[in-house]
DNA sequence: TAGATTGTTAATCGATTAACAATC
DNA sequence: TAGATTGTTAATCGATTAACAATC
């Protein structure tokens, strides 16, 4: 309820703010002011402050903030103590790199099934994971329990793998795919990353360098 | 000049409408009114046609906008008929999979050559490209017109390849590592995308649903 | 012409920044 | 205590939405 009116602005921002206090915490920074911090992450003061204050008085008026106590607070705002269980659909190269980049435990996160349709992947390992038929996805949702899915497949599949994943009471998403979700549910969350949308935004902005700021 | 108080919210929309855009010419739809659109789009009309209108009257009153028409505008004004040159700095797992995920001619990109330190990786090939040793960069760029960067790397080693890639006029970076470029210089173009920003805002997306709106 | 829908101005809403009193 | 810096309110700025006259 408290958090019911933290903007997406906000949100979106903590794991900035996660990343840079992390890296001063392993540089054994033990105090940060506002204002420094705010010169580092190339922000305003002002905005350092509003947004932590939407979350709690973390400061101290005179000294500035204790930075690996401030660490662990967004850390725990932003959940990363949880393990959410999560499945790949679509072992693919992007799929399969994916899952070895991210280091989902650190955040909040653990992948606990692949699955393809290809038959030529089928029975491959990705890890420690063997990737799985996509049509034993359903069953393995129903033993296991499945908090988020990591699309990486074409987009013409992804309704119909979301339509299976809702029912199996999956509703968060990691999505890769060229589709764009929105659901009509509203106990859904959805992550759309669209790779192709930033590096078309970095071919406008080459081609009209110059005239923006 | 005329486009210099374009604002970056209506740029980062700009490629999803070229991608709905691209949906229904594709199912030859011939045209549609801001209405539907907004409603495909899940956005207002009132956004759609200002969006639009930042760039020109492509509409006409009382019939709506030419689909193929309109895409192709969007199209010129984000510059995709461009073929800028670009080299993939890492070619690990990830920066293979991007290399290959996406479809650069298609998005005004066209990628002339991959690099990494890891004498294991330099000789093997990447589609038509072999991997280069990343000492030879800078004879590359010389040798090449270069345009932008693909940043696949680890963070420590960001600063020094950015300096490298400066002096040798590369100005743009699509920079996927785990450092948040913010150059000095104001000729400079970046794109950060953080993958595991994304996960964690997911993450606490997740941890407080249905407090959110 | 009448109906539809744009282009554009005005109103609203939200996010960012500035300012400063509170306080460590 | 004096200096520093927060938490928080008020002011500004920008983005979104609503409304409607222009026009096809």
């Amino acid at each position: 309820m408290s958090k019911n009116d933290i903007s997406m602005s906000v949100i979106r921002r903590l794991p900035r703010y996660y990343r840079f206090l992390s890296e001063l915490d392993e540089q054994k920074v033990e105090r940060i002011s506002s204002n420094r911090l705010a010169q580092i992450m190339n922000v305003t003061a002002s905005q350092v402050r509003q947004d932590l204050n939407c979350f709690g008085g973390f400061g101290q008026q005179g000294y500035g903030y204790s930075v690996s106590q401030l660490r662990l607070e967004i850390r725990r705002i932003l959940g990363l103590n949880h393990r959410y269980q999560a499945v790949l659909l679509g072992a693919g190269n992007f799929g399969t790199a994916v899952a070895g980049y991210i280091n989902f435990p650190k955040l909040g996160f653990e992948l606990i099934g692949c699955f393809d349709t290809d038959k030529e992947k089928i029975g491959r390992s990705i890890g420690k994971l063997v990737i799985m038929d996509e049509a034993e996805l359903d069953s393995f949702c129903r033993a296991h329990r499945v908090d988020t899915a990591i699309l990486c497949i074409p987009k013409q599949n992804v309704e119909n793998s979301l339509e299976r994943l809702y029912r199996q009471g999956v509703k968060s998403y990691w999505n890769f795919s060229h589709f764009d979700i929105t659901s009509k549910h509203k106990d859904v969350v959805v992550e759309n990353v669209h790779l192709s949308d930033s590096l078309m935004t970095l071919c406008y902005r080459i081609t009209n360098a110059g005239e923006q700021q």
